[in-house]
DNA sequence: AAAGTGGGTTGGGTATTCCAACTAACGCTC
DNA sequence: GAGCGTTAGTTGGAATACCCAACCCACTTT
């Protein structure tokens, strides 16, 4: 039986992506917004906590703090290329919940540069087939 | 500028699996992990909160908790539809999380049934096309 | 009869989060 | 040039959540 947690990348990115309102300022600048009290207004979250979470972010090198005017001060957050890479989370996550969670219409609509509203599906990369979960097998994992 | 947060189904999902410990407990089930105890010394995860968790989980329909033994009592958490239909979010999560942040090489490995490695990879359900963030724009949000 | 296993609950302390108010640096307007 | 507004936070105290060890209960095993 082991003592230890088990050792994951789902749990190491939660490590970095996991608190409370840090995928929703991360959504919120996917969403384009860039201004702290704005992110802070469209998420909740408070502004110490926000604060703090930006800071990882910025920290965890998933966001880039710009300044973009020198008198006022004024800075804004963009993404770097792993911050940028989360987008297949987010959508994966959003359809999860437009599915199953949400009720009624999806409040949230992407469309892909196909023309179509973007679904997204997860594909093998191998085979190109849909991922199933009886089609997936554990090979190795920590103990 | 709204007062009021977004309406979102990345808000609406976090609502549900989105407090600590929630992923991870679910990771495990998907581990094929099915007891109390063993969830928690492989989440690492504290008795209480798990028990929290997993009622929560229970009671938004992601999990079923079924007796599988009369004498002595004994339970094991099962999946549901909706429960089952995560894996993708679990697995582009932590696809994310080894490129990303794990050190070395992944902790985790699945096999798919086309025999190889299982790499998520997210693409357009209507064109096939691997999802870009260049190439997707956004058509409507809850202000 | 004592120890072990599985699935929790309880109590008490610690850590986080929430919220409103405050600072600070400027710009705008009357 | 005084006051108001904007942006980006920080601070302090109260409320909430979390962690941990110990305990309970119903059995089974030795």
């Amino acid at each position: 039986m082991p003592t230890h947690p088990r050792e994951c990348s789902i749990a190491n990115a939660l490590g970095v992506i996991g608190e409370r309102w840090t995928l929703l300022a991360l959504r919120e600048i996917f969403f384009g917004v860039r201004r702290f009290d704005q992110i802070a207004s469209n998420t909740g979250a408070s502004r110490d906590i926000l604060a703090t979470r930006l800071r990882k972010l910025v920290d965890s090198g998933l966001l880039e703090k710009r300044q973009y005017e020198e008198h006022p001060p004024r800075y804004e957050y963009v993404l770097t290329e792993p911050g940028r890479a989360l987008h297949t989370v987010l959508l994966t996550l959003m359809d999860w919940g437009d599915r199953h969670v949400t009720q009624g219409a999806p409040p949230t609509v992407w469309e892909h540069s196909c023309g179509e509203v973007l679904h997204p599906r997860t594909v093998c990369e191998a085979c190109g087939e849909t991922v199933h979960t009886r089609d997936m097998r554990l090979v190795r994992a920590s103990e």
